[in-house]
Order: C-alpha cells, then structure tokens, then sequence
DNA sequence: TGCCAGGCCCTCTTTAGGGCCTT
C-alpha cells in the first residue's frame, strides 16, 4: 500500500468551533508495514487548558507556555504529511482539527483524505464490546505505547491498528494488497454490506 | 443564568432517540 501518515491531535477540548484549539500534534509515517518516521510537537494556540483536560492528558498550561507556536508547528505537520493520505482514530475529529489549525496558516495545504480505524474497527470486527482506541488495541494484544491520552502514544496505538487491520482483511479475504481507497470504500459502508464489498476486491484481485 | 460538538450506528427506527467515540 501507499505511504500513509497516521495522527493525532491532544486539544482544549472538543469542538474547534466553540473555541477549542490543537495543543499537541503526533504523525507516523507508515510504509509497507512498517513505521518509517514520527513527528511530535506541543503547540501554543494561546487558549487555556481546562483542568480536566488536563487531568486527561497530562498535559499543563505550563508545558503549553514554552512550546513553539501553533502556526510554527502545523506548518512542519503539513510539510511531513505532503501528500500522504491520513489516518486516525475517529478520523472526524482530527480532521476538523487539522482543517481549523491549517485554516489559520497563510498558506493553504492540499485536502488530504482520512481514513477512519475507528469505524473500519467496526467494521472489522463487529464482535468487539468497546471500539475506543486503547480497548481495541488490548483486544487485538497489539503493543500500547506511553501514556494514553498524549499524541505520540495514541498515534503509535492507531498504527498499530492500521497495520492490524490490512493484515486480518488481507487474510479473511484472501488478498495480497489493499489499496488505501480499498479501506475508504470499506469505512463507508454499512456493516450488512461488508460482504459486498470483500466479493467486489477478490473480483478486482 | 445556563448552556455548550458532531458524525456514525443501532433499534423497541425511518415523522426519532440515544449511545459511542474523540479531547
């Protein structure tokens, strides 16, 4: 499969059109299997943490104050993604983050497509109790990286199930490789019409 | 003062409601 850059953002909270802005940024970089690259920064957007964020994350207004600026930081974040198709968990929420931050840049970055392991989770196995990032990595016995809750360690979880998701579709379905349009195609669907979809990519193989 | 997102998905649904998931 083509390189893909898989992230994660830590924020003030939920929902940049009420406000919220970025405060940590982690990307992998993803090719044939394999983590090739990392980029991780904290960011200063210049907007209080609430407590319980930080109790969530670990991360402080203080550690914020010293970091470089927001701007500074996406815009190396876009320069290490270029043209990569992203990836996330619950991808709807880090691509409106990545579309609020990069929309404060005076240059505009290419759209750049976000696949979702949240929902091709779902998707995959339908049998799990809890798709939450850090429950599905335990249920697949894939490696848990530092601290839950900050960008770098959740980036590398959502590689890992990246990788883990190509792996078990390849084998369930007899493939060799799937395109990242493949797992797009996939996360769309409803789950009654998963079967479809495995019929249409051993036709295209 | 009190409130505060949004998209997906399931079902006791579709003229809707509520849980999940991200911080």
């Amino acid at each position: 499969m083509e390189a893909v850059a898989v992230l994660d953002f830590e924020t003030t909270g939920l929902s940049p059109a009420q406000g919220d802005r970025a405060t940590e940024i982690a990307i992998t970089r993803i090719q044939d299997g394999v983590v090739t690259d990392r980029f991780q920064s904290l960011m200063n957007a210049g907007r209080r943490i609430p407590a319980e964020i930080t109790v969530l994350t670990g991360i402080t207004n203080a550690m914020i104050a010293s970091a470089p600026p927001a701007s500074e930081v996406m815009r190396a974040a876009a320069n290490f993604v270029g043209d990569c198709p992203l990836v996330a968990h619950n991808a709807a929420f880090d691509r409106k983050f990545w579309l609020a931050e990069l929309a404060r840049l005076p240059v505009s970055a290419p759209p750049a497509d976000f696949a979702c392991t949240l929902l091709l989770s779902r998707r995959v196995y339908p049998q799990f109790s809890s798709h939450r990032l850090g429950a599905v990595v335990a249920a697949l016995g894939l490696p848990a990286a530092g601290r839950a809750h900050r960008a770098m360690a959740d980036a590398e979880m959502a590689s890992h199930l990246w990788m883990q998701l190509q792996r078990e579709l390849c084998e369930r379905y007899g493939v060799r490789h799937l395109q990242f349009a493949h797992l797009m195609a996939l996360q769309r669907l409803s789950r009654h019409r998963v079967p479809e979809w495995a019929k249409a990519l051993a036709l295209a193989s």
